[in-house]
RNA sequence: GGUCAGGUAGCUCAGUCGGUAGAGCAGGGGACUGAAAAUCCCCGUGUCGGCGGUUCGAUUCCGUCCCUGACCA
């Protein structure tokens, strides 16, 4: 049972965080993954956990990094190994909450070890892609990692950036180092999947944005303004801050934003879904609590 | 009541010089190795408003009716 992790994904406003606080008593302690949720200052439109749970159950990974820092799935990795090494010591069981794929991927199947690319190689292939446009970079990707280029489409611009930046920093191409030395966490996990019916999911993301508004959404947007976030930094591409940003610069009316939010968070929840499946979890009703708990302890006190 | 413009996919609209039709959005499926709340791929049959007429053949032309909008009374 030392090395057990219970891992509970779901789309946004599928319920996860109502639950797991329900099932987190006192065996476990919480690792939330959520790309948005490390940042501190970003609390009503991530959904964040409230101090006072807060105060209840442990939480990691939640306001790790201020909303200027390039936080990344390797950083995530990383980070949760050092919580996973904490609540050990505590004699307490890992609950990993979150719909961030790319993250549970990374820590429970494998990162590649890859070099920190520094941020002039970045920025240079930025101002490159505007000037000689995409298809130029994609043959120069042709050149130095054919393997890669075949591998993904010719449109995609955040892989080709990726790929010629690894190339360009090391010499080495990026399929090269995604073949040899990948890290993964040891522990051995049951995936719990929350599944809302599609249709409910939408009527609840809804609800749910124009809950974030009315808590002051609008507000928590023009405070990071305040602070020098701006819609530049990555943090800030998040769905709504985007969006909000764009209302505080008079680009968008509120209630363009609001609908366009909507919309997002929707195309987003499909997206997550197709991650979970990937994983074949366990897929229960968010509101069968017992059922869940019936789950998890089967589970945990098995063998 | 009259004139004009429309009625085509869930929505906004293209189009068919007569051979039963296609975009965007929405929706669905999928991919995913340090930006991932990102980035990208695939999926389009619908009484072409109703009924008649002309025609080998009508969503397309003609008539008529219904509905919507604008203008005139």
């Amino acid at each position: 049972m030392n090395n057990k992790a219970v891992v509970l994904v779901g789309p946004t406003a599928s319920g996860k965080t109502n639950l797991s606080l329900e099932i987190a008593q006192d065996i476990f302690e919480i690792v939330s993954v959520d790309s948005a949720q490390v940042y501190t200052y970003m609390d009503i439109g991530t959904g964040k956990v409230s101090p006072y749970h807060r105060s209840l159950i442990t939480h990691y990974c939640i306001d790790i990094v201020n909303p200027d820092y390039w936080f990344t799935a390797g950083d995530f990795c990383r980070e949760a190994e050092h919580a996973i090494q904490i609540i050990q010591s505590h004699g307490k069981i890992p609950l990993f909450v979150g719909g961030t794929g790319l993250y549970i991927h990374a820590y429970f199947y494998g990162l590649a070890e890859l070099p920190k690319i520094d941020s002039t190689v970045k920025k240079q292939l930025q101002s490159e892609l505007e000037q000689k446009g995409l298809k130029t970079l994609y043959e120069e990707l042709l050149h130095c990692d054919l393997q890669w280029a075949k591998r993904i489409h010719p449109n995609d611009t955040q892989r080709i950036l990726r790929g010629l930046e690894v190339y360009r920093a090391t010499g080495i191409p990026i399929t090269q180092f995604l073949q040899s030395g990948h890290k993964k966490s040891n522990l051995n996990i049951l995936m719990i999947a929350l599944d809302v019916d599609r249709n409910v999911l939408y009527k609840r993301i809804e609800n749910r944005v124009d809950e974030m508004i009315r808590q002051g959404f609008v507000e928590e947007v023009k405070n990071l303004r305040a602070m020098g976030y701006t819609q530049e930094l990555n943090s800030q591409k998040a769905i709504g801050y985007l969006q909000l940003h764009r209302v505080l610069t008079n680009e968008l009316s509120l209630n363009e934003a609001i609908e366009q939010i909507k919309q997002e968070t929707k195309h987003y929840a499909k997206r997550q879904v197709t991650w979970f499946k990937r994983y074949k979890p366990v897929w229960v009703a968010p509101d069968n609590i017992e059922r869940i708990k019936g789950i998890i302890s089967e589970w945990l006190y098995k063998k």
